[in-house]
DNA sequence: TGCCAGGCGGGGT
DNA sequence: ACCCCGCATGGC
């Protein structure tokens, strides 16, 4: 039993616009349920964060109606904002050619043209990162929902009461909660992330500017923060897709598929998919439900590269951690 | 019970 | 530029 205690005052959105987002290409309930916690996604709506300096959500509905909240609803860059943040005007025209006979992506391109990535803010994707570090999916983003839950940070949407992330500063005023969520080492790094965004080591502005390889150095430079971590959270948070996450998992999957020694693994991968590499390390964990390395080589053995439904937690469906608490 | 896992850094060579 | 080890935690 999950009992919610306004312990920290809830700040209040008001609504700024609303409307209707195009409908033909764009699967709004996959946008809004991949890689989404329970707190934000139900049978027909998903909650979605929009990064910037005052908090802004939007409620997404399947059908592609929205509602976009805001503390000071100040500017139509917001609609922009919201625009990018859910991959509205991502072309992914030229990853669909470069797939189309590719043996791990094709189908699921094909299957799942309508998906695009939600991205987040640049603090949430590295502790996303941070959290997928030496673990399974499973205890990955188990760690993601009991810092989420432990926070108890809520947030007034219209009518509705949601759970938000904490920020860089609430974990560094009380790191508790942190130490509380099962990550282990981990939360040091998260700390030390903290820290750094606080203490205004991290520029946003000029990572956001920068090249990728710019990006990465500057993250690397966090303790903690390795090639991998960097690169999924520029890919989740900047929508720039030119340098690959490879971990351990996909590395021995490339080697497995294409035939190459896992030394060139991440080589070959960057010259097959180009500006869209990070992307496809994405697609690749969640055409495979990210199964255990072991289970996911015996998918492709089967040829089962499509997402398939389960009682178990996905990346399509992770609405059973919250059922297991 | 006792491994072990979608990284990382620090220590070696 | 490599290789190797330890590491907190929860899952099996």
């Amino acid at each position: 039993m999950l009992v919610f205690i306004e312990l920290h005052d809830g700040k209040k959105l008001k609504l700024c616009f609303d409307g209707d987002l195009p409908g033909k290409l764009l699967d709004y309930r996959l946008i809004g349920s991949v890689y989404n916690l329970c707190f934000w996604v139900d049978d027909y709506k998903s909650i979605i964060f929009i990064p910037g300096l005052d908090y802004s959500v939007v409620v997404l509905y399947f059908n592609g109606k929205y509602e976009l909240y805001s503390e000071s609803c100040c500017c139509e860059d917001l609609v922009k904002k919201f625009h990018f943040t859910i991959g509205l005007n991502e072309d992914i025209g030229g990853l669909i050619k470069l797939a189309s006979r590719d043996p791990l992506l094709g189908e699921f391109l094909r299957t799942y043209r309508g998906w695009r990535l939600r991205s987040t803010s640049l603090w949430w994707a590295i502790v996303t990162g941070i959290c997928q570090q030496n673990v399974s999916f499973k205890q990955g983003w188990r760690m993601l929902h009991n810092i989420v839950k432990n926070y108890e940070r809520i947030i007034q949407v219209g009518e509705l009461k949601v759970l938000r992330p904490p920020e860089p500063r609430e974990v560094l005023d009380d790191p508790d909660p942190l130490f509380n969520s099962g990550l282990g080492y981990r939360a040091k790094t998260v700390v030390n992330v903290a820290k750094a965004f606080v203490n205004g080591d991290v520029d946003e502005e000029a990572i956001n500017e920068g090249t990728p390889v710019y990006a990465e150095s500057v993250l690397r430079e966090l303790k903690g923060i390795g090639p991998y971590t960097a690169r999924l959270a520029i890919a989740l948070s900047m929508r720039k897709y030119d340098l690959p996450p490879i971990d351990r998992w996909l590395k021995k999957i490339i080697s497995v598929v294409y035939g190459i020694d896992e030394k060139f693994a991440e080589e070959f991968w960057v010259e097959k998919w180009r500006m869209w590499s990070a992307l496809t390390s994405i697609m690749v964990t969640i055409a495979l439900d990210a199964e255990p390395l072991n289970k996911a080589l015996q998918r492709i053995h089967r040829r089962e590269i499509l997402p398939s439904p389960s009682v178990k937690p996905s990346p399509m469906n992770m609405r059973s951690f919250c059922e297991i608490e």
